[in-house]
DNA sequence: AGGTTAGATAACCAAGTGGTTAGGTACGAG
DNA sequence: CTCGTACCTAACCACTTGGTTATCTAACCT
């Protein structure tokens, strides 16, 4: 699977995007990350999984925990994608395009 | 399934993405759709009604046509999401952040 | 050493996904 | 009316996903 679409896969679950929300305010443990919700601890580790194989997140280790760290740089390629499609968002817009488009013809 | 997440759901196949980007070009029928791609016109259908679930596309029909056409509105929802993140791109401008913020406190 | 806490792994299950083939519907052309 | 084309639905298959419980390791604290 490559980067692009393993990134949108993993943010296509609410429980995963929420943890990521709370990974803004900082680094966590497992523990701590799992609270919000009610599943249970594999649970939690699997969706963590799939959020460090998509690269979103780091851990390290301290003790008995293993903090989990935001990493956002995936994020960014997901903006990019997006914004290519911004000509696309309202039909207005897309209205203009194709007139200007029609202009440009007409002066060849 | 919420509507942001259908958004994702529907962007992590690359199938799908490869249809978006072709419907950038104007609409299409699911026959023009399908060319790129050597699967099933059943298979190309699925990937349809996905797409078509998520809002990211509108289909007509002409004759024995069904031409598809690109809406991209949730696409909006989805670069909103993302820019949110965009302080956390990297690690410098968090760095920086986290100067900011330190020395905040320190006003305090 | 023994107990508690944090977390991962394994085995399992129901539901979903991406693909197939076979067969059905709707329309235009001869 | 019949034939071909465009497309959909249905049934099936292998694989993945999101969840569970039970069991394990690792580290800390008495």
């Amino acid at each position: 699977m490559d980067q692009l679409s393993a990134t949108f896969a993993a943010l296509a679950d609410p429980t995963r995007r929420a943890i990521l929300a709370r990974l803004t305010e900082g680094p966590a443990t497992v523990k701590e990350l799992s609270e919000p919700f009610d599943i249970s601890g594999p649970a939690i580790s699997k969706h963590l999984r799939v959020l460090e194989k998509a690269g979103l997140i780091t851990r390290g280790r301290e003790a008995q925990w293993r903090p989990c760290q935001l990493d956002a740089t995936p994020l960014q390629e997901v903006a990019v994608w997006a914004e290519n499609y911004r000509r696309f968002w309202d039909a207005s817009y897309t209205r203009l395009d194709a007139l200007l488009t029609e202009m440009k013809e007409k002066e060849q």
